[in-house]
DNA sequence: AATTCGCCCTGTCGGC
DNA sequence: TGCCGACAGGGCGAAT
């Protein structure tokens, strides 16, 4: 489950390599992944360099040429999706490690399996690797001049990442109804990048029930919330990232930020701040854990 | 019009 | 041991 703080870490680990590469050749071999192009368009990033490696929310942009030939790369992990970088030369990995959770993690630059749905190989011989287990990330082509009109981009607020508390507030006044807090911060319409571990990280910090009203939030809980939403990112993306089940670094290497959960995958264990047994339920659709006496 | 729900998809786990 | 349902979950379209 990449959010914004795993994949600012893959944009951050993966600008290095990419930055003036030109691609080869491009393999897409799940071709249901791509969205709003055919596969063969694909074609037309063959000779171009990798000019920029953006972010907007859980999306990583990546510009390939200049020009009228500019084209867009954009890719959204999912749930399960890891980009690896194979430099060249470089031996890939066969080997799998088991994460507690049971589901394989590449040890480093992954081979190509059944899951390696997408790969970019560039002249200098480094590759790229799109794997997705679970097949829920996705790949988009476009030109610049329709990147913001893509469907899956168009309705995305703001970048999560830095929003000012007033925004944060004035947006909240506009996106409160009946929907509970977490729906809120979940609507990549009310901010882009914020998915079910930081939100419910940012509702603990800031005292904040996640099944709350969102209409029932009085200004000063609204800006508790900002700051809290700001906190747990800023410490995701220092810790590089959480991972929980698959996320990894371009070079197989795990995040940090597991350790510093509070409340994520912690139901029914004590509550870091008071000792309450946390609780587990679901909100806004999502499986959901706060504790019951420092949230209200 | 706003909100919730079901679906997509794979792999793992717990229960029987 | 093996089968099966539940669960995980981002985003979208259908249903309410």
């Amino acid at each position: 489950m990449p959010e914004l703080p795993e994949v600012e870490t893959v944009r951050r680990r993966l600008e290095p390599s990419l930055m003036g590469a030109i691609v080869r050749d491009v393999v897409l071999s799940l071709p249901r992944l791509l969205e709003g192009a055919e596969p063969r368009d694909l074609d037309v990033l063959r000779g171009l360099a990798c000019r920029k490696l953006e972010r907007q929310g859980k999306y990583l942009i990546l510009r390939f040429g200049e020009g009228r030939g500019e084209r867009v790369l954009v890719v959204h992990l999912g749930m399960s999706g890891q980009l690896t970088w194979k430099g060249p030369g470089q031996a890939v990995q066969d080997e799998f490690r088991r994460l507690p959770s049971g589901l394989a993690m590449p040890i480093g630059p992954h081979s190509v399996d059944r899951h390696t749905h997408f790969r970019v190989v560039f002249d200098a011989g480094g590759e790229l690797l799109f794997r997705d287990p679970r097949t829920f990330g996705r790949l988009l082509l476009c030109r610049p001049s329709t990147l913001d009109a893509q469907p899956r981009l168009v309705r995305l607020g703001p970048d999560a990442l830095g929003v000012a508390e007033e925004v944060f507030i004035e947006r909240w006044k506009e996106f409160r109804g009946v929907r509970s807090a977490k729906a809120i911060l979940l609507d990549q319409g009310f901010l882009a990048g914020v998915g079910n571990i930081y939100a419910d990280e940012a509702c603990h910090e800031a005292g904040i029930r996640p099944g709350v009203r969102s209409s029932t939030l009085a200004v000063a809980r609204i800006g508790a919330l900002a700051r809290a939403v700001q906190s747990v990112l800023e410490r995701g993306l220092a810790n590089c990232g959480t991972t929980f089940r698959d996320f990894v670094h371009p070079d197989g290497s795990k995040g940090g930020n597991q350790e510093d959960l509070r409340v994520y995958a912690r139901a029914g264990l004590p509550c870091l701040a008071c000792g309450t047994v946390l609780r587990k339920g679901v909100v806004a659709g999502r499986g959901t854990t706060w504790c019951p006496r420092c949230q209200s």
